[in-house]
Formats: C-alpha cells, structure tokens, sequence
DNA sequence: CGACTCACG
DNA sequence: ACGTACGTGAGTCGT
C-alpha cells in the first residue's frame, strides 16, 4: 500500500516554537523549533511509515493572494528572528533523514501541499497531511486525512471526513465556507463581523455555502445577521476565496518523484550531536549513549578485614565526604552495601558494610560530630545508618539539599546531575552504571568501588563551589540554619513512623468493600449492562453513548468523566450519583486501605514514609510511599481512615497543632495591606470579612453562599487569580468572577500592588523569592508564549506566599524538636502536612507540650500579622479535629 | 509509560 | 482569540 506524507514546514515549525522554551545548544544556537520539528517528524516516520515525504515551506512574502487582497495576513506580528534562524536548521535535518522539501515563490506551503493531495489522490494514494492550521481540513477525501496538532507538537489528533463531520457537522469542502463567514483573524480573514464558529456553523447546516447563506439572506434568524451578512456578501464571498487552496501549483515534479527510503541513523547522528538532541540521539542509536563518557579512573581502595588498622588515620581528616551505598531507594527497607569515603587529596576508600559495621575506628568516627561530613543525602544516611543502631553527626554539607536550594525546579538532583551542572564533570548516572527497570542489576566489587569513589571525589569538589553559590545568593542562612538542621528532624519524624491500627484497617476495608460490590450491581442494572467502571474509556461509552447524557466536556483522548462533570450531569440520571459515589468508595479502598496496608512494616506495626525535601519548587515537603500529607478529611466517610492512625504507646496521645489561615497571613505580611493586617489582627474570619468587603454587606447580612464564594475568591488570590480560573471553580460566568476580582481588588488595594510588583519584579530578576530569600527561578515570565507566560506569572504570586508558609512550618519544626529537647519531653513530632504539625505524647506532658508547641509554632518569624495556632488531641488522628 | 482521576494543603 | 487556577503522590487503565 502506497503511503505519502506531507509535512506543513512553516506551519510545524511555529508550532514547535510556541510550545517550547527558547532552548539553545552551548554554541547559543536557538534550537526549540528544530528539536520540536524533529520529535515529531520522527514520530511520524514511525507511525505512518511512509513511502513517499514532502515537506513544504512558504516561500517569500507576497503570494498570489495579496493581489486580490493586500491586507492578507496583514496584521500579523513580524516574525521573530530566533524562529526564522532555525528554518535552515530544520532544512538541514531534512536533508539528514533525505526527505525532499520545496518551496515556491508566490505560494504557500497550504497550495503545494494541496496539489500535491490532489494528485495522490487521483492515483489512489493514501495521504497524511501533517499541519497544525485547520484551514488544511478543506483537503481531507477518502483517500487524504489530516493529522492536526494538539498540544504540545508531537501530540496529533487525526481527522477524516467522519471525523471533520463529528466535530462541524460539515463535509471537508465546506470548511472554507466556514471561513468565508467567520474569517481568520491570524490571516487577517475578515469574513462577516459578528458571526463567529457558533453561528458560521448554524447557517451552514442550514444552506450548505456562502453562496447558499447569501441567496437566502431573508430567511436568517435575528435582524442585525440580516443586516451584516447582506452589508458584507462581498466580503463573505472574497474571504472565502483567499481561504481556498489552490490545487493547481506548477511543480516540476509529481507525487512519484518523492520516494522516500528509511533514514541511517550514521547520516542522522553527527547533526544530532551538533544540535545537542540526546534524547533524539539515544533513540536512533541506543548503543552510542555511553559512549562519550571518558569516565577518569580511579585509583579506589577495597578495604579488607586485615588492613583495617592502616587506614585507620584516614579518620583523623577534619573533613570527609561520605556516601552510603543501599540496596534500594527506599531507606527504611534498603541494607547497607558499603560506604565510600574521601578526603581533599584523591584518597579513596570503600567499606563494604560487613567490615564497615564492626569496625570500632568507623563508628567512633561517624557520631563524633567534630568530624565534619559531606553528604549527598544526608537524611537517607542518617536513617540507613540508625536502623543499623548507628546514630551519626557531624554533617556540615548536604550536596543534595544545596543543589535544591540553589535552583529547586532543576528536574534532576542526582550526583552526575550536579556534577554536570556545577562542574561540567562527566558522571556515570546510577541508570548508566546499574540500568533501569527489569535490566536494574547491584554492581560488585571494584566495579560498585569505582562508581562510588567517583562520587565521593565529585562530592568533595561540589562542596566549595555549591557553598560559594549558597553564599552569593543570600541562601545560606536558609541552607545552614533551616534546611540542614530540618533534614536531622525529618530523619527522626520518618525513622520514628507513626503506628496503625492494622486490624482496624482492614475491617473498615471490608466494609467499604461491601459498599462497593452493592454500589457496582446497581451500576451495572441502570446501565444494562456490565463493563469495568474504573475505565473512563468504557464509563464514557456507557453515559454518553448508550445512555445518552450531553458532552460537557472532553479530554484529549475522549470524554471527560471528571467528578466536575458527573456532578453536573447528576441530575439527569440516577446512575450518575452512583457512580460519583462509587468512585470515592473505590479510592478509599486502593489508595487508602489497600495502599495503607503495603505500607505497614512488620517488625513495628507502624508506617515510615519518606518526606522529600527536595522535590517541590515552592519550598514545601512532600511525602511518599505512602504519602500521609494526602489522607482524606474533607468527606466523612474518608475522613474515617483517620482512625486507624494511633499513638505508639499505651496511655500516648496524637496532638495535632495547625496554622490557621497561614497563606492568607503570609499575603497580609508581604503586601502590607491596611485592611487584611487590620483583619487579622482583629482576629476577624477572614472569609467572611472578604464577603462582606466584596459583597458590600454588613456581617451579619453574610450568606452561607457569600461566604462559600469569598473564600474561593481568597484561594484565587493565593494562587495568582485569574478570572477564568475561579469561575472554573464557582462554576459561574467569566464575567461575573471578573467582577468579584475587582471588587476585591477596590477593597484590597495593597494586595492589588503587591501582585503587581511582585510580577514585575520576577521579569527584571527573573526570579522570586521568600521571606526567608528561598528562591524560585521563572524563565518563562518574559516568554512571548501567552500561555506560559501567564502561567509564569501567577507562580510569581503564589511562590512568594506559599514558599514563605513553608519557610515558616520548616522554622517552627526545626525549634520545636529543640524545645522538646531542652524541656525533656518524651513527645515526638510525627508528622508535617503543610500547616499542621502531629505530635505523639503522653499523657502528663500533653498540658506541657501543647504550650510549647504553640509559643514556638506563632514566633518563627517577625511578622505584621500574628500567626494564629488550632490544636486538637484525642486518641485517633480522626479525633484531633 | 502517559493519561485520567482524585486525595490533600 | 488564546486557555489557565498554586503545590503535590498514587492507583488504574490501556497502548
């Protein structure tokens, strides 16, 4: 079967150059256009395996349509040097794989590709037109379909004449009739002012065409259409044309000319290296991915039983970088596989743990903590080492948790990460040297020592450079002071784990099982029928298909089934709250009891997550394996796995302690806003002193429902408000949540300026930061890209005050282990969950306890508002309400 | 392995 | 005209 593809350059390319960062390789060539181009030209090559390729390109400025009409694309912005830079670029790459492009003056790459389609067409040649402008849809036949991108540039949704008719409930000739009336703003298509897609559609439905819509003008709806399809029949009628493709290009070749042959990775590969595509590289030529790592040797040495005595002076060294080797990522299960020191001078030593665990000189050494350490991960280290009954100290570095608070939204903190960064050192990554997935295999011997050593001796490099760059940018109070000590405390909370009551799990399991296996029957009776209702897929098929519900909203594979959906949905059909209900019951039982259940350690009963220090951009922890910083409270029946968290010890109890309304005091602070410090320090509700300012109503004239809105309009603020976004969420117009917005705004005047100039801030900086100088970098804040431009800057918003909240819980956690310390009590801090801290105590100390947990939790910071703390105890988590 | 959905602050 | 609320992690489906 002949198959041809043809590729709408211009069209592909710009796409991929909105979609992308303006990424460079280290020549300073702009590249994102190039690389998106290629990622999805490889795509296609593997999805449409074609036998026959063109790529067309526009080619000068005028084209034949500027002579009946000047103003064609007339408003368009000029384009940007960086994009027309990498045209040749891409040109290049087509010539790598042998791929024919072409261009002609006076046309564009639309009419070629038209001709092109037209003349596979007659030969009876399946065609794939790749493009990401609609207009091409005027081309799709039996024969022709388009592959039209979404998202992103690599992401094509594929459209045959079924599929244009589900969309318009047009055939594909009618497309520039659509047009025609409606116009195209980005081609400067003017079309009949005032009709849109909606009602372009409706007339066409109704009298097939332009020239169809204007021979009925006194059977249209509503006298203004009357009135502006008759004033601009002409312009209707022109537009339509300049929206025509023209099919008649003269080519000096034809479609039998353009055989396309697979591509050699050999001709491919050079360029690949030159652009810096590793990714793309890796795929067509796997085997060369290792291959420019001209890893250094090593000179390490395997300690053995015998000649521990003579390295024993190694210990003597004032500072050490240390690495601990386990057998898997997760430290509460892993062993210990060896541990590798080095000092400043190149020596390096590895310890396999059978040695390393007895030896005195090692453990003397390790809680010695005038020894100073250099650690990548020092909470992993601390933890690993404890459950072998080795406590340690002495930590003064942490590589890991520098490289996070030198750029947080880094995506790889991994040593040969750093390494690459900071030092432009080649490290083997961990998936270099041990593989991934089934392939994932425990190195040995020397091997495992080399790998080890180089890390060591990157480590002890890294120190200077990451400490110098901590100082530069104000981070070092927050690394030494904050970051370093709460690792200490983490490793406690996490190695300490929190005890489940396991038996009570499970039966609360069996029950919402019952519920479940009741709630599946009914669904499958209304239905009629049977099928996996955890499979949006089928669950779509069965509401919308079968039983007829309305389309509310799609995702990009399908329907959307979403609870937003469903609930609006729910009054049309039973079933539809069977299924919301079922889905929660669902998640109770997967995430919660089963997922809980996984997680319980045998030799204690009780559950050590992990708290990640390093992942998120703002500044918060998070939490894994299980995440406890997600169980339910919002609904009651969730709010029920609460009961199965209990104290470790008999006559203990949970003390939960949380910040009331943190973010919203943060803003206070930071904006110094008259009337919200004037709020909190009345002690006032905030949200409903937020209704009754945007509402202009007195308190008690408040509703439950002004208050509901005044509170989502506090969220919207917090995180960087747009109009859209909180009527999304009120599910009201767009209009009216932009009215909300500037009456907030009229009463919070200071909160209005501070978001501005926190905005512009980050574009002169090109950052933002918190109270407490923790950083966040938004390259994006100044991208042409509307959209990520945008996003940009509401994070430039909501960083400042949730990074500072995050500051503020960090300093509290970091004092109160030390309060609880210096008062001697036996209570243990648990867990975080952003703006609550879990205590477990005995009973005595609860009085003494509460007391210091709240005078430390409100003091961390200075602040023009006061912080204000809820405490709860009971005997369950679920009672600490 | 990505998409979808949903739990939390 | 565009197409978004901020920050996370986990389970399930289906390619």
């Amino acid at each position: 079967m002949d198959k041809l593809v043809l590729i709408d350059g211009n069209s592909i390319a710009f796409r991929a150059f909105y979609a992308l960062p303006l990424l460079t390789n280290s020549g300073g060539t702009y590249t994102n256009a190039v690389y998106g181009f290629t990622m999805m030209l490889m795509k296609v090559l593997e999805e449409e395996k074609p036998h026959r390729m063109l790529v067309a390109f526009d080619a000068g400025k005028y084209t034949f349509r500027h002579k009946d009409y000047r103003e064609y694309k007339g408003k368009r912005d000029k384009t940007p040097g960086e994009f027309s830079e990498q045209i040749p670029l891409i040109k290049e790459v087509l010539d790598a794989f042998r791929i024919r492009y072409y261009e002609r003056e006076g046309y564009e790459a639309d009419d070629i590709i038209g001709t092109l389609s037209r003349q596979a067409d007659d030969r009876g040649i399946d065609t794939a037109i790749v493009t990401g402008d609609k207009d091409l849809l005027q081309l799709v036949t039996d024969h022709t379909h388009l592959l039209l991108t979404r998202k992103g540039v690599t992401e094509a949704e594929k459209y045959d004449i079924q599929a244009i008719h589900d969309k318009y409930g047009l055939h594909p000739e009618q497309i520039i009739d659509l047009k025609g009336l409606m116009g195209d703003a980005s081609d400067n298509i003017p079309g009949v002012p005032g009709v849109g897609e909606k009602t372009a559609l409706k007339l066409l439905h109704r009298f097939e065409t332009v020239e169809g819509v204007l021979r009925n003008i006194d059977d249209l709806p509503g006298k203004k259409l009357k009135e502006r399809v008759s004033e601009h029949r002409e312009q209707a009628k022109m537009s339509k044309e300049l929206a025509t493709i023209l099919c008649e290009v003269p080519l000096d070749f034809s479609v039998e000319d353009l055989n396309y042959e697979t591509f050699s990775p050999e001709r491919v590969a050079p360029l690949f290296k030159q652009l810096e595509f590793k990714t793309l590289l890796e795929k067509i030529q796997p085997e060369s991915a290792g291959e420019d790592l001209e890893t250094e040797a090593v000179d390490v040495r395997i300690l053995g039983k015998d000649d521990r005595d003579a390295w024993e002076e190694i210990f003597e060294k004032d500072c050490l970088s240390l690495f601990t080797e386990l057998t898997e990522p997760n430290y509460h299960r892993a062993e210990v596989l060896g541990i590798a020191l080095s000092d400043e001078n190149d020596r390096h030593l590895y310890i396999p743990w059978e040695i390393a665990k007895d030896w005195k000189a090692f453990r003397r050494w390790l809680t010695d903590d005038s020894k100073e350490k250099v650690a990548y991960d020092v909470k992993a280290t601390r933890v690993a080492l404890k459950r072998y009954g080795l406590e340690s100290e002495g930590y003064t570095f942490d590589i890991l948790l520098a490289s996070y608070l030198i750029d947080p939204s880094e995506s790889g903190h991994e040593l040969s990460d750093i390494a690459d960064r900071k030092l432009k050192m080649t490290l083997p990554s961990d998936e270099a040297v041990y593989g991934k997935g089934a392939k994932r295999r425990q190195l040995e011997g020397e091997e495992l020592a080399e790998h080890l050593a180089r890390k060591t001796k990157a480590m002890i490099d890294l120190q200077p450079v990451l400490a110098e760059e901590l100082e530069s940018a104000q981070l070092d109070s927050l690394y030494f002071d904050l970051e370093l000590p709460l690792a200490g405390v983490l490793a406690r909370m996490e190695w300490y784990g929190v005890q489940v009551d396991r038996d009570r799990l499970r039966s609360l399991g069996q029950e919402l099982q019952k519920q479940l296996d009741e709630r599946t029957r009914t669904i499958y009776e209304l239905a009629g029928t049977e099928f996996n209702i955890n499979s949006p897929k089928q669950l779509g098929e069965v509401l919308f298909d079968k039983l007829g519900l309305p389309v509310l909203k799609k995702t990009k594979t399908g329907y959307s089934t979403s609870a937003d959906v469903l609930e609006k949905l729910a009054p049309r059909h039973e079933i539809v709250e069977e299924i919301l209900h079922y889905r929660q019951v669902g998640k109770l039982i997967s995430t919660y009891v089963e997922g809980l259940l996984k997680e319980i350690y045998d030799e204690d009963g009780k559950i050590h997550t992990r708290f990640n220090q390093t992942i998120t951009a703002t500044g918060r922890l998070s939490s894994t394996d299980p995440n406890l910083q997600n169980i339910p409270v919002r609904l009651e029946e969730g709010r029920r796995i609460r009961q199965v968290f209990i104290p470790s010890e008999e006559n203990w109890w949970l003390l939960s302690a949380d910040y009331s309304q943190i973010e919203l005091r943060v803003l206070a602070h930071l904006s110094g806003d008259k009337n919200l410090i004037e709020a909190f320090r009345g002690d006032m509700d905030v949200h409903t002193k937020t209704a009754m300012d945007v509402f202009h109503v007195d308190q008690e004239e408040v509703t439950p429902l002004m208050r509901r809105q005044a509170k989502a309009v506090n969220f919207g603020i917090v995180y960087g408000i747009s109009d859209y976004g909180l009527s999304q969420n009120l599910n009201i117009p767009r209009k009216e949540a932009g009215e909300f917005i500037q009456r907030y705004f009229e009463s919070y005047p200071g909160v209005k300026a501070y978001m501005e100039d926190v905005v512009k801030k980050a574009k002169e900086e090109g950052y933002v930061t918190t109270m407490l100088h923790r950083r966040r970098f938004l390259p994006e804040i100044n991208s042409k890209n509307y959209n990520r431009r945008s996003f940009a800057e509401r994070t430039a918003m909501n960083t400042p005050i949730q990074g500072t909240a995050a500051d503020i819980i960090k300093k509290a956690m970091v004092r109160v282990d030390e309060a609880l310390e210096e008062e001697q009590l036996n209570a243990r801090l648990l867990l975080q969950v952003h703006d609550e801290l879990i205590f477990e105590a005995p009973e005595e100390e609860l009085e003494k306890l509460s007391d210091q947990v709240r005078r430390v939790m409100e003091g961390p910071v200075k602040m023009s508002v006061p912080l204000k703390v809820d405490m709860n105890w009971g005997k369950t988590w679920f009672e600490t309400k």
